[in-house]
DNA sequence: AGAGTCAGCTGCTCTAACCAACTGAGCTAG
DNA sequence: CTAGCTCAGTTGGTTAGAGCAGCTGACTCT
Protein backbone atom coordinates (compact mmCIF):
# COMPACT_ATOMS: atom_id res chain seq x y z
CA UNK A 1 0.00 0.00 0.00
CA UNK A 2 2.85 2.09 0.96
CA UNK A 3 4.60 1.71 -2.33
CA UNK A 4 2.33 3.38 -4.69
CA UNK A 5 1.82 6.39 -2.41
CA UNK A 6 5.52 6.83 -2.42
CA UNK A 7 5.82 7.09 -6.35
CA UNK A 8 3.23 9.85 -6.20
CA UNK A 9 4.50 11.27 -3.05
CA UNK A 10 7.81 11.68 -5.04
CA UNK A 11 6.34 13.16 -7.83
CA UNK A 12 3.64 15.75 -6.16
CA UNK A 13 7.48 16.66 -4.89
CA UNK A 14 8.31 17.26 -7.86
CA UNK A 15 5.01 19.07 -9.32
CA UNK A 16 5.34 21.35 -5.77
CA UNK A 17 8.65 22.39 -5.83
CA UNK A 18 8.93 22.77 -9.77
CA UNK A 19 11.79 21.11 -10.72
CA UNK A 20 12.60 20.94 -14.25
CA UNK A 21 14.25 18.59 -15.56
CA UNK A 22 17.88 18.20 -14.09
CA UNK A 23 17.46 19.13 -11.14
CA UNK A 24 18.11 17.37 -7.96
CA UNK A 25 15.78 15.70 -5.82
CA UNK A 26 16.88 15.15 -2.14
CA UNK A 27 19.09 12.11 -1.61
CA UNK A 28 17.87 9.03 -0.40
CA UNK A 29 18.41 9.74 3.10
CA UNK A 30 16.66 12.89 2.99
CA UNK A 31 14.02 10.88 1.47
CA UNK A 32 13.21 8.37 3.83
CA UNK A 33 12.97 11.03 6.03
CA UNK A 34 10.77 13.30 4.55
CA UNK A 35 8.38 9.90 3.10
CA UNK A 36 8.64 8.28 6.75
CA UNK A 37 9.61 5.21 4.49
CA UNK A 38 12.51 2.67 4.91
CA UNK A 39 15.59 3.40 2.38
CA UNK A 40 14.77 0.14 0.62
CA UNK A 41 11.12 1.44 0.38
CA UNK A 42 12.08 4.36 -1.09
CA UNK A 43 14.64 2.71 -3.62
CA UNK A 44 12.00 0.99 -4.80
CA UNK A 45 9.96 3.81 -5.57
CA UNK A 46 12.82 5.89 -7.44
CA UNK A 47 13.73 2.60 -9.60
CA UNK A 48 9.60 2.15 -10.65
CA UNK A 49 10.04 6.23 -11.35
CA UNK A 50 13.53 5.87 -13.02
CA UNK A 51 11.59 3.15 -15.22
CA UNK A 52 9.24 5.75 -15.98
CA UNK A 53 12.17 8.28 -17.25
CA UNK A 54 10.65 10.80 -13.88
CA UNK A 55 13.58 9.94 -12.45
CA UNK A 56 17.24 9.65 -13.30
CA UNK A 57 19.75 8.04 -10.80
CA UNK A 58 23.50 8.60 -11.29
CA UNK A 59 25.31 6.49 -8.94
CA UNK A 60 28.02 7.85 -6.33
CA UNK A 61 26.45 11.64 -7.86
CA UNK A 62 22.66 12.25 -6.94
CA UNK A 63 19.49 11.58 -8.37
CA UNK A 64 17.72 14.20 -10.50
CA UNK A 65 14.39 15.19 -12.21
CA UNK A 66 14.85 13.17 -15.59
CA UNK A 67 14.38 14.40 -19.26
CA UNK A 68 10.59 13.30 -19.23
CA UNK A 69 11.57 11.70 -22.73
CA UNK A 70 9.58 9.15 -23.94
CA UNK A 71 12.42 6.86 -24.02
CA UNK A 72 10.25 4.31 -21.20
CA UNK A 73 7.34 4.50 -23.59
CA UNK A 74 10.46 3.22 -26.84
CA UNK A 75 11.42 0.53 -23.97
CA UNK A 76 7.59 -0.59 -23.87
CA UNK A 77 7.14 -0.55 -27.34
CA UNK A 78 9.73 -2.54 -28.01
CA UNK A 79 9.50 -5.25 -25.59
CA UNK A 80 6.08 -5.53 -26.49
CA UNK A 81 6.80 -6.20 -29.75
CA UNK A 82 9.60 -8.90 -29.47
CA UNK A 83 7.50 -10.47 -27.21
CA UNK A 84 4.57 -10.60 -29.71
CA UNK A 85 6.59 -11.09 -32.51
CA UNK A 86 8.30 -14.77 -30.81
CA UNK A 87 4.91 -16.17 -29.93
CA UNK A 88 3.49 -15.94 -33.56
CA UNK A 89 2.16 -12.40 -33.86
CA UNK A 90 2.67 -9.85 -36.74
CA UNK A 91 3.18 -7.50 -34.43
CA UNK A 92 6.46 -5.70 -36.18
CA UNK A 93 4.08 -5.24 -39.19
CA UNK A 94 1.38 -3.49 -36.66
CA UNK A 95 4.18 -1.26 -35.66
CA UNK A 96 5.22 -0.22 -38.71
CA UNK A 97 1.50 0.20 -39.83
CA UNK A 98 0.92 2.74 -36.54
CA UNK A 99 4.19 4.76 -38.27
CA UNK A 100 2.62 4.96 -41.68
CA UNK A 101 -1.10 5.50 -40.74
CA UNK A 102 0.54 8.41 -38.69
CA UNK A 103 3.12 9.53 -40.73
CA UNK A 104 0.55 9.48 -44.20
CA UNK A 105 -1.36 11.34 -42.10
CA UNK A 106 1.03 13.88 -41.46
CA UNK A 107 2.61 14.65 -44.44
CA UNK A 108 -0.25 15.86 -46.19
CA UNK A 109 -0.30 18.27 -43.77
CA UNK A 110 2.92 19.85 -44.57
CA UNK A 111 2.98 19.73 -47.99
CA UNK A 112 3.92 23.30 -49.08
CA UNK A 113 3.83 24.51 -45.74
CA UNK A 114 7.47 23.65 -45.27
CA UNK A 115 9.96 26.50 -44.17
CA UNK A 116 12.38 26.71 -47.03
CA UNK A 117 15.15 25.91 -44.26
CA UNK A 118 13.87 22.97 -43.01
CA UNK A 119 13.60 21.91 -47.29
CA UNK A 120 17.31 22.57 -47.67
CA UNK A 121 18.15 20.71 -44.46
CA UNK A 122 16.09 17.49 -46.16
CA UNK A 123 17.69 17.97 -49.03
CA UNK A 124 20.94 17.60 -47.58
CA UNK A 125 20.13 14.80 -45.58
CA UNK A 126 18.83 12.67 -48.81
CA UNK A 127 22.47 13.69 -50.65
CA UNK A 128 24.13 12.10 -47.72
CA UNK A 129 22.14 9.11 -47.81
CA UNK A 130 22.82 8.96 -51.71
CA UNK A 131 26.48 8.96 -50.54
CA UNK A 132 26.18 6.58 -47.76
CA UNK A 133 24.54 4.13 -50.14
CA UNK A 134 27.35 4.82 -52.50
CA UNK A 135 30.26 3.76 -49.79
CA UNK A 136 27.47 0.54 -48.42
CA UNK A 137 27.11 2.13 -45.41
CA UNK A 138 23.88 1.47 -43.04
CA UNK A 139 21.82 4.66 -43.20
CA UNK A 140 19.77 3.78 -40.42
CA UNK A 141 20.12 7.14 -38.85
CA UNK A 142 20.38 9.08 -41.71
CA UNK A 143 16.51 8.16 -42.08
CA UNK A 144 15.78 8.59 -38.39
CA UNK A 145 16.75 12.43 -39.03
CA UNK A 146 15.10 12.67 -42.68
CA UNK A 147 11.94 11.50 -40.67
CA UNK A 148 12.58 13.91 -37.47
CA UNK A 149 13.33 16.66 -39.39
CA UNK A 150 10.11 16.68 -41.71
CA UNK A 151 7.59 15.92 -39.06
CA UNK A 152 9.90 19.46 -37.46
CA UNK A 153 7.73 21.46 -39.70
CA UNK A 154 4.47 20.80 -37.94
CA UNK A 155 5.76 22.74 -34.91
CA UNK A 156 5.38 20.51 -32.25
CA UNK A 157 8.11 18.84 -30.04
CA UNK A 158 6.09 16.41 -28.70
CA UNK A 159 4.56 14.62 -31.84
CA UNK A 160 7.86 14.84 -32.74
CA UNK A 161 8.97 12.59 -29.78
CA UNK A 162 6.27 10.86 -30.50
CA UNK A 163 7.35 9.98 -34.13
CA UNK A 164 11.21 9.19 -33.07
CA UNK A 165 10.06 7.23 -30.53
CA UNK A 166 8.18 4.79 -33.21
CA UNK A 167 10.84 5.30 -35.32
CA UNK A 168 13.13 3.74 -32.66
CA UNK A 169 11.03 1.43 -31.30
CA UNK A 170 10.98 -0.21 -34.84
CA UNK A 171 14.55 -0.12 -35.46
CA UNK A 172 15.25 -1.40 -32.21
CA UNK A 173 12.92 -4.25 -32.98
CA UNK A 174 14.03 -4.97 -36.47
CA UNK A 175 17.50 -5.05 -35.69
CA UNK A 176 17.37 -7.60 -32.68
CA UNK A 177 15.31 -10.11 -35.01
CA UNK A 178 17.62 -9.54 -37.69
CA UNK A 179 15.61 -8.63 -40.47
CA UNK A 180 16.75 -8.10 -43.93
CA UNK A 181 18.71 -5.06 -44.49
CA UNK A 182 16.87 -2.42 -46.98
CA UNK A 183 18.32 -1.54 -50.40
CA UNK A 184 19.80 1.74 -50.20
CA UNK A 185 19.57 2.80 -53.82
CA UNK A 186 15.42 2.11 -53.11
CA UNK A 187 15.34 4.12 -49.92
CA UNK A 188 17.11 6.62 -51.18
CA UNK A 189 15.06 7.48 -54.12
CA UNK A 190 12.07 7.20 -52.22
CA UNK A 191 13.37 9.58 -49.58
CA UNK A 192 14.11 12.07 -52.34
CA UNK A 193 10.29 11.55 -53.85
CA UNK A 194 9.06 12.59 -50.45
CA UNK A 195 10.76 15.48 -50.01
CA UNK A 196 10.30 16.62 -53.78
CA UNK A 197 6.28 16.08 -53.11
CA UNK A 198 6.41 17.91 -50.23
CA UNK A 199 8.35 20.97 -51.57
CA UNK A 200 5.60 20.66 -54.68
CA UNK A 201 3.02 21.51 -52.21
CA UNK A 202 1.37 17.99 -53.82
CA UNK A 203 -0.44 16.18 -50.24
CA UNK A 204 -1.28 13.50 -52.49
CA UNK A 205 1.79 13.01 -53.76
CA UNK A 206 3.27 13.23 -50.91
CA UNK A 207 1.06 10.97 -49.24
CA UNK A 208 1.79 8.25 -51.69
CA UNK A 209 5.04 8.72 -51.85
CA UNK A 210 5.17 7.93 -47.18
CA UNK A 211 3.08 4.72 -48.82
CA UNK A 212 5.34 3.63 -51.14
CA UNK A 213 8.64 4.00 -48.85
CA UNK A 214 6.51 2.18 -45.88
CA UNK A 215 5.64 -0.44 -48.53
CA UNK A 216 9.06 -0.78 -49.27
CA UNK A 217 9.70 -1.47 -45.94
CA UNK A 218 6.97 -4.31 -45.44
CA UNK A 219 7.88 -5.85 -48.43
CA UNK A 220 11.45 -6.96 -46.66
CA UNK A 221 9.18 -7.99 -43.36
CA UNK A 222 7.24 -10.42 -44.70
CA UNK A 223 10.12 -12.24 -45.57
CA UNK A 224 11.69 -12.76 -42.31
CA UNK A 225 9.83 -15.33 -40.29
CA UNK A 226 9.92 -15.64 -36.33
CA UNK A 227 13.22 -16.72 -35.49
CA UNK A 228 14.26 -18.95 -31.98
CA UNK A 229 15.65 -16.68 -29.66
CA UNK A 230 17.85 -19.06 -28.08
CA UNK A 231 20.02 -18.68 -31.87
CA UNK A 232 21.03 -15.36 -31.19
CA UNK A 233 23.48 -13.92 -28.85
CA UNK A 234 23.76 -10.50 -27.17
CA UNK A 235 20.23 -9.61 -27.71
CA UNK A 236 18.76 -6.40 -26.32
CA UNK A 237 15.15 -7.09 -25.65
CA UNK B 1 25.73 -2.44 -12.74
CA UNK B 2 23.57 -5.71 -11.79
CA UNK B 3 20.33 -3.75 -11.91
CA UNK B 4 20.26 -3.17 -15.25
CA UNK B 5 20.99 -6.28 -16.38
CA UNK B 6 18.42 -7.81 -13.86
CA UNK B 7 15.65 -6.33 -16.13
CA UNK B 8 17.06 -7.30 -19.12
CA UNK B 9 17.24 -10.61 -17.54
CA UNK B 10 14.09 -10.95 -16.68
CA UNK B 11 12.86 -9.91 -20.12
CA UNK B 12 15.08 -12.71 -21.79
CA UNK B 13 13.33 -15.01 -19.40
CA UNK B 14 9.99 -14.25 -20.35
CA UNK B 15 10.77 -14.21 -24.10
CA UNK B 16 12.91 -17.31 -24.02
CA UNK B 17 9.51 -19.11 -22.26
CA UNK B 18 7.10 -17.71 -24.47
CA UNK B 19 5.42 -16.33 -21.69
CA UNK B 20 2.13 -14.49 -22.89
CA UNK B 21 0.35 -12.09 -20.65
CA UNK B 22 -0.83 -13.31 -17.85
CA UNK B 23 1.53 -15.94 -17.53
CA UNK B 24 3.21 -16.73 -14.31
CA UNK B 25 6.62 -15.87 -13.62
CA UNK B 26 8.65 -17.69 -11.12
CA UNK B 27 8.55 -16.54 -7.14
CA UNK B 28 10.94 -14.04 -5.80
CA UNK B 29 12.87 -17.00 -4.03
CA UNK B 30 13.57 -18.54 -7.31
CA UNK B 31 14.61 -15.46 -9.42
CA UNK B 32 16.77 -14.97 -6.83
CA UNK B 33 18.28 -18.19 -7.45
CA UNK B 34 18.25 -18.10 -10.60
CA UNK B 35 19.54 -14.83 -11.24
CA UNK B 36 21.69 -15.24 -8.90
CA UNK B 37 20.78 -11.66 -7.00
CA UNK B 38 19.81 -10.99 -3.92
CA UNK B 39 16.16 -10.58 -2.96
CA UNK B 40 16.13 -6.74 -2.60
CA UNK B 41 18.17 -6.26 -6.19
CA UNK B 42 15.57 -8.95 -8.51
CA UNK B 43 12.74 -6.43 -6.19
CA UNK B 44 13.83 -3.71 -7.61
CA UNK B 45 13.89 -5.05 -11.12
CA UNK B 46 10.82 -5.93 -10.46
CA UNK B 47 9.24 -2.80 -9.54
CA UNK B 48 10.82 -1.22 -12.46
CA UNK B 49 9.46 -4.00 -15.19
CA UNK B 50 5.99 -3.45 -13.67
CA UNK B 51 6.24 0.59 -14.12
CA UNK B 52 6.68 -0.14 -17.78
CA UNK B 53 4.15 -2.99 -17.65
CA UNK B 54 5.46 -5.52 -18.69
CA UNK B 55 5.04 -7.21 -15.00
CA UNK B 56 2.26 -7.47 -12.90
CA UNK B 57 2.64 -7.50 -9.28
CA UNK B 58 -0.09 -9.25 -7.21
CA UNK B 59 0.42 -9.36 -2.97
CA UNK B 60 0.39 -12.35 -1.92
CA UNK B 61 -0.46 -14.76 -5.30
CA UNK B 62 2.52 -14.24 -7.58
CA UNK B 63 4.14 -12.36 -10.13
CA UNK B 64 2.42 -12.15 -13.99
CA UNK B 65 3.28 -11.14 -16.98
CA UNK B 66 1.41 -7.82 -17.71
CA UNK B 67 -0.85 -7.12 -20.03
CA UNK B 68 1.82 -4.72 -22.24
CA UNK B 69 -1.32 -1.69 -22.03
CA UNK B 70 0.36 1.66 -22.86
CA UNK B 71 -0.93 3.05 -19.07
CA UNK B 72 2.62 3.18 -18.39
CA UNK B 73 3.08 5.88 -21.47
CA UNK B 74 -0.28 7.60 -20.27
CA UNK B 75 1.60 8.09 -16.85
CA UNK B 76 4.70 8.96 -17.89
CA UNK B 77 2.82 11.69 -20.77
CA UNK B 78 0.36 12.85 -18.24
CA UNK B 79 3.16 13.54 -15.61
CA UNK B 80 5.16 15.20 -17.96
CA UNK B 81 2.71 17.48 -19.14
CA UNK B 82 1.27 18.70 -16.06
CA UNK B 83 4.95 19.21 -14.33
CA UNK B 84 5.55 21.01 -17.90
CA UNK B 85 1.93 23.06 -17.04
CA UNK B 86 2.90 24.20 -13.60
CA UNK B 87 6.38 25.25 -14.67
CA UNK B 88 4.20 27.66 -16.93
CA UNK B 89 4.49 25.93 -20.49
CA UNK B 90 1.54 25.28 -22.73
CA UNK B 91 2.07 21.40 -22.65
CA UNK B 92 -1.38 20.50 -22.35
CA UNK B 93 -2.40 22.21 -25.67
CA UNK B 94 0.93 20.69 -26.94
CA UNK B 95 -0.49 17.37 -25.81
CA UNK B 96 -4.04 17.99 -27.34
CA UNK B 97 -2.32 19.01 -30.98
CA UNK B 98 -0.52 15.94 -30.72
CA UNK B 99 -4.17 14.54 -31.27
CA UNK B 100 -5.38 16.68 -33.41
CA UNK B 101 -2.78 16.32 -35.67
CA UNK B 102 -3.04 12.44 -35.84
CA UNK B 103 -6.82 12.24 -35.77
CA UNK B 104 -7.48 14.95 -38.52
CA UNK B 105 -4.88 12.78 -40.72
CA UNK B 106 -6.26 9.48 -39.63
CA UNK B 107 -9.80 10.34 -40.27
CA UNK B 108 -9.57 11.53 -43.61
CA UNK B 109 -8.64 7.69 -44.26
CA UNK B 110 -11.28 5.71 -43.25
CA UNK B 111 -13.72 8.88 -44.65
CA UNK B 112 -16.42 6.48 -46.57
CA UNK B 113 -14.19 3.06 -45.27
CA UNK B 114 -15.99 2.45 -42.47
CA UNK B 115 -17.91 -1.15 -41.86
CA UNK B 116 -21.89 -0.25 -41.36
CA UNK B 117 -21.54 -2.11 -37.51
CA UNK B 118 -19.03 0.52 -36.56
CA UNK B 119 -21.13 3.49 -38.26
CA UNK B 120 -24.60 1.94 -36.31
CA UNK B 121 -21.95 1.73 -32.94
CA UNK B 122 -20.99 5.09 -33.80
CA UNK B 123 -24.58 6.47 -34.13
CA UNK B 124 -25.97 4.46 -30.73
CA UNK B 125 -22.91 6.56 -28.72
CA UNK B 126 -23.99 10.42 -30.26
CA UNK B 127 -27.35 8.82 -29.10
CA UNK B 128 -26.25 8.40 -25.89
CA UNK B 129 -24.50 11.62 -25.84
CA UNK B 130 -27.75 13.75 -26.29
CA UNK B 131 -29.11 11.80 -23.70
CA UNK B 132 -26.59 12.44 -21.55
CA UNK B 133 -26.02 16.27 -22.10
CA UNK B 134 -29.70 16.66 -21.62
CA UNK B 135 -29.88 14.96 -18.34
CA UNK B 136 -26.37 17.55 -17.74
CA UNK B 137 -24.45 14.38 -17.09
CA UNK B 138 -20.78 14.02 -18.30
CA UNK B 139 -20.14 12.54 -21.34
CA UNK B 140 -16.10 11.68 -21.10
CA UNK B 141 -16.75 8.12 -20.94
CA UNK B 142 -18.77 7.80 -24.22
CA UNK B 143 -16.56 10.83 -25.77
CA UNK B 144 -13.62 8.29 -24.93
CA UNK B 145 -15.83 5.42 -26.92
CA UNK B 146 -16.33 7.66 -29.77
CA UNK B 147 -13.11 8.20 -30.33
CA UNK B 148 -12.10 4.57 -29.91
CA UNK B 149 -14.76 3.06 -32.17
CA UNK B 150 -14.24 5.70 -34.87
CA UNK B 151 -10.31 4.82 -35.40
CA UNK B 152 -10.90 0.64 -35.02
CA UNK B 153 -12.02 1.13 -38.49
CA UNK B 154 -8.24 1.56 -39.67
CA UNK B 155 -7.89 -2.22 -38.16
CA UNK B 156 -4.58 -1.67 -36.21
CA UNK B 157 -5.11 -2.70 -32.62
CA UNK B 158 -1.94 -0.75 -31.61
CA UNK B 159 -3.08 2.54 -33.30
CA UNK B 160 -5.93 2.43 -31.25
CA UNK B 161 -4.36 1.53 -28.18
CA UNK B 162 -1.92 4.63 -28.89
CA UNK B 163 -4.79 6.96 -29.76
CA UNK B 164 -6.30 5.69 -26.33
CA UNK B 165 -3.42 6.56 -24.57
CA UNK B 166 -3.66 9.76 -25.85
CA UNK B 167 -6.75 10.76 -24.86
CA UNK B 168 -6.37 9.35 -21.44
CA UNK B 169 -3.83 11.30 -20.60
CA UNK B 170 -5.45 14.38 -21.68
CA UNK B 171 -8.32 14.05 -20.28
CA UNK B 172 -6.58 13.09 -17.23
CA UNK B 173 -4.73 16.11 -17.02
CA UNK B 174 -7.26 18.68 -17.86
CA UNK B 175 -9.57 17.23 -15.20
CA UNK B 176 -6.56 16.85 -12.25
CA UNK B 177 -5.95 20.80 -13.75
CA UNK B 178 -9.53 21.56 -13.26
CA UNK B 179 -10.04 22.61 -17.16
CA UNK B 180 -13.52 24.02 -17.77
CA UNK B 181 -15.60 21.72 -18.79
CA UNK B 182 -17.53 21.75 -22.31
CA UNK B 183 -20.38 22.63 -23.42
CA UNK B 184 -22.30 19.07 -23.59
CA UNK B 185 -24.59 20.24 -26.46
CA UNK B 186 -21.73 21.68 -28.42
CA UNK B 187 -19.83 18.66 -28.16
CA UNK B 188 -22.51 16.52 -29.23
CA UNK B 189 -23.09 18.24 -32.56
CA UNK B 190 -19.76 18.23 -33.01
CA UNK B 191 -19.09 14.38 -32.94
CA UNK B 192 -22.57 14.25 -34.84
CA UNK B 193 -21.09 16.60 -37.87
CA UNK B 194 -17.88 14.08 -37.39
CA UNK B 195 -19.92 10.60 -37.99
CA UNK B 196 -21.92 12.30 -40.41
CA UNK B 197 -18.74 13.43 -42.58
CA UNK B 198 -17.18 10.40 -41.73
CA UNK B 199 -20.32 8.16 -43.26
CA UNK B 200 -20.75 10.52 -46.48
CA UNK B 201 -17.34 9.47 -47.75
CA UNK B 202 -16.30 13.09 -47.75
CA UNK B 203 -12.40 13.57 -46.61
CA UNK B 204 -12.15 16.85 -46.73
CA UNK B 205 -15.65 17.56 -44.47
CA UNK B 206 -14.52 14.79 -41.97
CA UNK B 207 -11.28 16.67 -41.20
CA UNK B 208 -12.76 19.82 -41.17
CA UNK B 209 -15.36 18.51 -38.68
CA UNK B 210 -12.69 16.70 -36.56
CA UNK B 211 -10.66 20.29 -36.42
CA UNK B 212 -13.59 21.94 -35.33
CA UNK B 213 -13.92 19.38 -32.84
CA UNK B 214 -10.32 20.29 -31.32
CA UNK B 215 -10.89 23.65 -31.74
CA UNK B 216 -13.91 23.84 -29.71
CA UNK B 217 -11.27 22.06 -26.99
CA UNK B 218 -8.56 23.89 -27.15
CA UNK B 219 -10.63 27.01 -27.24
CA UNK B 220 -11.52 26.14 -23.36
CA UNK B 221 -8.21 25.20 -22.62
CA UNK B 222 -6.94 28.89 -23.39
CA UNK B 223 -8.93 30.13 -20.56
CA UNK B 224 -7.59 28.16 -17.75
CA UNK B 225 -4.45 29.46 -16.69
CA UNK B 226 -1.81 28.01 -14.82
CA UNK B 227 -3.03 27.56 -11.18
CA UNK B 228 -0.76 26.97 -7.72
CA UNK B 229 -0.89 23.21 -7.05
CA UNK B 230 -0.76 24.00 -3.43
CA UNK B 231 -4.46 25.06 -4.03
CA UNK B 232 -5.49 21.90 -5.10
CA UNK B 233 -6.57 18.98 -2.87
CA UNK B 234 -5.95 15.01 -3.68
CA UNK B 235 -4.41 15.44 -6.92
CA UNK B 236 -3.56 12.97 -9.37
CA UNK B 237 -0.16 13.59 -11.03
C1' DA C 1 -22.06 -31.62 3.98
C1' DG C 2 -20.94 -26.98 5.11
C1' DA C 3 -18.53 -23.20 7.46
C1' DG C 4 -14.61 -21.83 10.14
C1' DT C 5 -9.73 -22.17 11.02
C1' DC C 6 -5.03 -22.60 10.39
C1' DA C 7 -0.69 -23.69 7.99
C1' DG C 8 1.75 -22.54 3.92
C1' DC C 9 2.67 -20.11 0.20
C1' DT C 10 3.06 -15.40 -1.95
C1' DG C 11 4.80 -10.55 -2.00
C1' DC C 12 5.82 -6.15 1.37
C1' DT C 13 8.52 -3.54 4.62
C1' DC C 14 12.11 -2.66 7.71
C1' DT C 15 16.88 -2.64 9.74
C1' DA C 16 21.80 -2.77 9.46
C1' DA C 17 25.82 -3.38 7.32
C1' DC C 18 29.10 -3.09 3.61
C1' DC C 19 30.49 -2.10 -1.51
C1' DA C 20 31.26 1.15 -5.40
C1' DA C 21 31.29 5.60 -7.86
C1' DC C 22 32.12 10.29 -7.54
C1' DT C 23 33.63 14.93 -5.42
C1' DG C 24 36.61 18.03 -3.35
C1' DA C 25 40.00 19.30 0.07
C1' DG C 26 44.51 18.70 1.25
C1' DC C 27 49.11 16.96 0.47
C1' DT C 28 53.15 15.90 -2.11
C1' DA C 29 56.37 16.13 -5.90
C1' DG C 30 58.14 18.76 -9.55
C1' DC D 1 53.87 28.00 -6.96
C1' DT D 2 51.53 24.66 -9.55
C1' DA D 3 50.30 20.10 -11.29
C1' DG D 4 49.05 15.92 -9.91
C1' DC D 5 47.89 12.47 -6.38
C1' DT D 6 45.70 10.73 -2.32
C1' DC D 7 42.23 10.22 0.85
C1' DA D 8 38.07 11.25 3.45
C1' DG D 9 33.25 12.13 2.88
C1' DT D 10 29.21 12.02 0.12
C1' DT D 11 25.99 9.56 -2.87
C1' DG D 12 23.81 5.57 -4.76
C1' DG D 13 24.27 -0.03 -5.19
C1' DT D 14 23.99 -4.56 -3.03
C1' DT D 15 23.45 -7.98 0.38
C1' DA D 16 21.50 -10.34 4.51
C1' DG D 17 18.03 -11.50 7.74
C1' DA D 18 13.93 -10.75 10.15
C1' DG D 19 9.10 -9.98 10.61
C1' DC D 20 4.47 -8.27 8.46
C1' DA D 21 0.47 -8.84 5.30
C1' DG D 22 -2.57 -10.90 1.74
C1' DC D 23 -4.15 -15.02 -0.38
C1' DT D 24 -5.08 -20.20 -0.99
C1' DG D 25 -6.29 -24.68 0.16
C1' DA D 26 -6.67 -28.35 3.11
C1' DC D 27 -8.13 -29.72 7.51
C1' DT D 28 -11.36 -29.74 11.30
C1' DC D 29 -15.33 -29.05 13.88
C1' DT D 30 -20.29 -28.52 13.86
Amino acid sequence: MAARDLQERIKKLIIDRRLASGAPLPTEPELMEHLGASRNSVREALKALQAMGIVEIRHGFGTYVGPMSLAPMIEGLAFRTVAGHYRGEDSLLQLLELREAVETGLVSRLAGRMPEADLLELDALVDRMDEQAARGAGLAETDRAFHATLYRGLDNVLLCEVLEAFWDAFHRVRTDLGGEPQDPKVTCRQHREILDAVRSGDSMRAEEAIREHFGNIRARLSTTPPQDPHARHNERV
